[in-house]
RNA sequence: GGAGAGGUUCCCGAGUGGCCAAAGGGGGCAGACUGUAAAUCUGUUGGCAACGCCUUCGGAGGUUCGAAUCCUCCCCUCUCCA
């Protein structure tokens, strides 16, 4: 079996290791690491995928990888990477936030039988004794070197306060725990992390006299330079409920061309070969790619049966596109041609009462959330923006009634891409 | 604790009594071109069944026919000094 870590640097996981030749050797055997995150939201998004799949890799090679809810950490707020200070959040936020994270991150890593951990650093860190705290560790922190750390030093210039100074230090002991208790030896993280990991290793050899080694990802940047998994509407999230998995296909299929090799090496477990034998392709062609990308990145939060429905709701909206048995051979996508079924669109109901009053084009543009007010929708129509049925809406007050219900249903449009159906009931 | 600067719409940033729903840029949205791509060009970007009305310039009061702009108090941020 290839060493993990070749893998990992081959898909594009890793930015910086602080020894190279260490961390391949430690991943001959099987080993112990962690990665943290952060329980600042109910979810997570597509921005913390790179780390999860990292685990993923790790674990399938047959390593051990601890997931750390930052409980403890997250009641403090990390400056790194960061130009303002961060709101701090309620002890019972935190709370809620680290047990949906819990059973999010299970659907990527195995917890049966010990092969992974997760951990909630709340448990250690919350019974420290400040006192004992700034005597055992505190004394090993140089203000000196941290403030010429990168990630203080942005924030140097726009104020940072104790509380976030502090941040480190417990990332840190965090380390420092798990390398005493879980003989965990690396730790990853986003590149921002660089500087905390650093400072883990560094007290880890001072207190234990252990060696341990840290390793980053890249943040993931598009091709057009915004950060990865946001879009107008906000966050690409894991739950599908809060983004549903037409949605999330439809967020990977709109990737820029020049991310298609990238993202197929990073949010799939494609082979690598079958990915690079893409570099030859060009032009349209590129979409079938991001087809695959789109099924397998479903496939992976949502599962097989919604990655299949998105796919057959994308092919009946937007159009067939028949996939090459030569293309990627490993992913399960359909090779066969799609039935017109639209099951996995966004669909809201709509009274037959209403309709039969009729109603303003504008208004249920509005109503559906296509648009976000009704001004939006008389802009958004007036625009030659607005579609029923694939038709433009030639003004914003057309009357929508059940002359426009075809097969049980509206489809509304808005600009080229977001579709809406509105079943009668 | 002392001295100064500042908080404007999604973000940056102009505006210092009526011409201000507020310049400019970014971002967003839409149109054209396309491949559900990028780049480019154009339009648009507080709300409201809308040539008008309503709500916005840190918060609360006040002056004025009229306040983002002037006054008072409060909150917050930054810089320098301690």
């Amino acid at each position: 079996m290839e060493n993990v870590f070749d893998t990992l640097k081959s898909r594009g996981f890793v930015e910086q290791v602080t020894d190279e030749q260490a961390v391949r050797k430690l991943f001959s055997n099987p080993v112990t690491c962690y990665t943290g995150f952060d329980p600042t939201a109910s979810t997570l998004h597509v921005g913390n995928l790179v780390p999860i799949m990292a685990l993923a890799h790790v674990q399938r090679n047959g390593h051990k990888p601890i997931v750390l809810i930052g409980g403890g950490t997250g009641l403090i707020g990390d400056p790194s990477g960061k130009t303002k200070t961060r709101e701090i959040l309620t002890e019972d936020q935190i709370e809620e936030n680290s047990i949906s994270i819990k059973k999010q991150v299970s659907q990527y890593i195995d917890f049966s039988e010990d092969k992974a951990l997760l951990l909630n650093n709340a448990d250690w860190l919350r019974k420290l004794n400040y006192i004992e705290f700034l005597r055992d560790t505190g004394c090993h922190f140089s203000v000196n070197r941290m403030l010429a750390a990168e990630s203080y030093k942005a924030r140097l210039k726009t104020g940072l306060n104790f509380i976030e100074f502090n941040y480190m230090l417990l990332q840190a002991y965090d380390f420092l725990y798990l390398n005493k208790h879980y003989h965990c030896l690396l730790q990853m993280g986003g590149n921002d992390q660089w500087g905390n990991i650093l400072a883990g290793i560094d007290l880890t050899r001072r207190v234990e006299g252990n060696e341990v080694y840290g390793m980053t990802f890249p943040l993931i940047i598009t091709a057009s330079g915004d950060k990865m998994g946001k879009t107008e509407k906000g966050a690409v999230w894991l739950d599908g409920n809060l983004t549903s998995h037409y949605d999330y296909y439809q967020f990977w299929i709109n990737a820029d061309d020049a991310d298609v090799v990238r993202f197929l090496k990073l949010f799939t477990f494609l082979p690598q070969d079958e990915i690079e034998s893409l570099e030859a392709i060009r032009g349209e062609e590129l979409n079938s790619a991001k087809i695959v990308l789109a099924f397998e990145a479903t496939k992976i939060t949502h599962g097989e049966k919604k990655a299949i429905e998105a796919w057959e709701t994308s092919a009946s909206a937007f159009g067939y596109r028949e996939i090459d048995s030569k293309l990627f051979p490993s992913s399960t996508i359909p090779r066969s041609k799609v039935v017109n079924d639209l099951s996995g669109m966004p669909t809201s109901v709509i009274d037959e009462e209403v309709l039969k009053k009729g109603i303003c084009a504008f208004e249920l543009f509005a109503n559906v959330g296509l648009c976000s007010t009704r001004s939006e929708a008389r802009r958004l129509i007036s625009q030659r923006g607005g579609y029923i049925n694939g038709e433009p809406v030639g003004k914003y007050d057309e009357i929508i009634d059940f002359k426009h219900v075809e097969n049980g249903s509206i489809v509304l449009r808005s600009g080229k891409k977001k579709y809406h159906r509105i079943k009668v009931e």
